[in-house]
DNA sequence: TTATTATGTTTACATTGAACACATACTAAG
DNA sequence: CTTAGTATGTGTTCAATGTAAACATAATAA
């Protein structure tokens, strides 16, 4: 049962350089095993000793690299913040008008949303207990949510939206856009509006929500 | 530690009109009570086994009533949806125009979401497994989503909405009612949005929502 | 080299969802 | 009323989980 030895230089090329025991990698290996597993499963069917399991080390190794399983889940939520910010970002264009660019941003926010599901879930769900104790991902929230507020505050300058307080309008975008990623992840899409296309449910879901807050 | 016999006709006037063992009212007993530790903790908080001990019965005595812990969810979820369905069209007035109705509904159903909120996040978030399996359960979806569909038919019916295709002005306006609750719901418009008090900010999105769909 | 620290492992425990066999009460047929 | 059958509860058990504590091993600083 252990032939531990035995495999010491076995593997010649994996980054950890190293002969077991010490894995020299484990937080970030423990971390993409965990997206993976969240994304096949769903952040319910993560369990600690599954993921050590994956990654190969014993069931309290995990314990080492994050204070307990809440942690390791807020580690992810950042992530994702972030590569939900980044996405939403990536699509603008300092040519286009505000109103198309909020078009496409909320397009790509919903597209990310609508690919990674169980991790959308996680950042907005309840699976993270404390949420506010943990300072940098309430920043993380922030940071996303700036990306919206600076198009739409852009957008009333220019004349393009209604001259309402930007927090208002942003929120009003943020909700329109979040409900139908949540509602959509969720398949009440599929089930309560089963006649309609989801594309077309999509495109006309940013069109008319634009127009909440259109001049 | 097992007086049990000593308390035979102890509680002159309960209910159950028992003296122990069959409970007489376990199933109700149980769905009230798990609505309440759901409502004190949290769905993911719940478990049979508290449930029982709360209930004073034994651990595996919900098993006789609901086949897992699922379909205890399920069955609250359902009364869950038809309180909600309930709670909107209360508000309805058939004097009023469409675009009345559906803001007093859209506040009505807001307010409901924000004062249960766990029961909010039950019927909506992930913790029941295998939704679609349980048809009742998409049923009471369905009904809720109905008493929208109707106003806002009725109102395309009337002149006072877009002449678009009543599913997708009635899927704009839940994703905007359902995305506000959710982000209201999980405390994201006390931590982003912190200056601006939450009723304005509420009324306002129901303000904006609104103008999406008007002509 | 040696002491210290970082990283893994083993063992242990309490809690949970669930299956199983058994006990007790209620109900309907004789 | 008795008696069989069924509905409802109980006790016991099992496997999985989160996590703590003590120990082991490797990497690093002295």
């Amino acid at each position: 049962m252990n032939d531990h030895t035995s495999a010491k230089s076995a593997n010649p090329k994996q980054a950890p350089a190293s002969s077991s025991y010490h894995h020299g990698n484990l937080r970030v290996a423990l971390l993409e095993a965990a997206v993976e597993l969240i994304r096949e499963g769903g952040v319910d069917k993560l369990s600690l000793r599954g993921l050590a399991r994956k990654v190969g080390v014993s069931q309290t190794a995990p314990y080492r690299h994050f204070q307990d399983k809440n942690q390791l889940l807020v580690e992810i939520a950042k992530h994702t913040f972030a590569e939900l910010a980044g996405a939403t970002r990536a699509v603008l264009d300092d040519q286009a008008n505000a109103t198309e660019n909020l078009y496409v941003a909320g397009k790509a926010y919903l597209n990310f949303a609508i690919n990674n599901p169980e991790r959308y879930k996680l950042v907005f769900g309840p699976s993270i207990d404390n949420r506010s104790s943990y300072t940098d991902l309430v920043e993380a929230g922030q940071a996303s949510f700036s990306v919206l507020k600076q198009l739409v505050t852009r957008g009333i300058e220019q004349g393009e939206f209604l001259e309402d307080d930007p927090q208002v309008l942003s929120t009003t975008c943020w909700s329109a856009i979040h409900g139908f990623a949540a509602l959509a992840i969720d398949g009440f899409y599929e089930r309560q509006v089963a006649n309609t296309h989801f594309d077309t449910l999509l495109s006309n879901h940013l069109r008319l929500s634009l127009r909440a807050i259109l001049r």
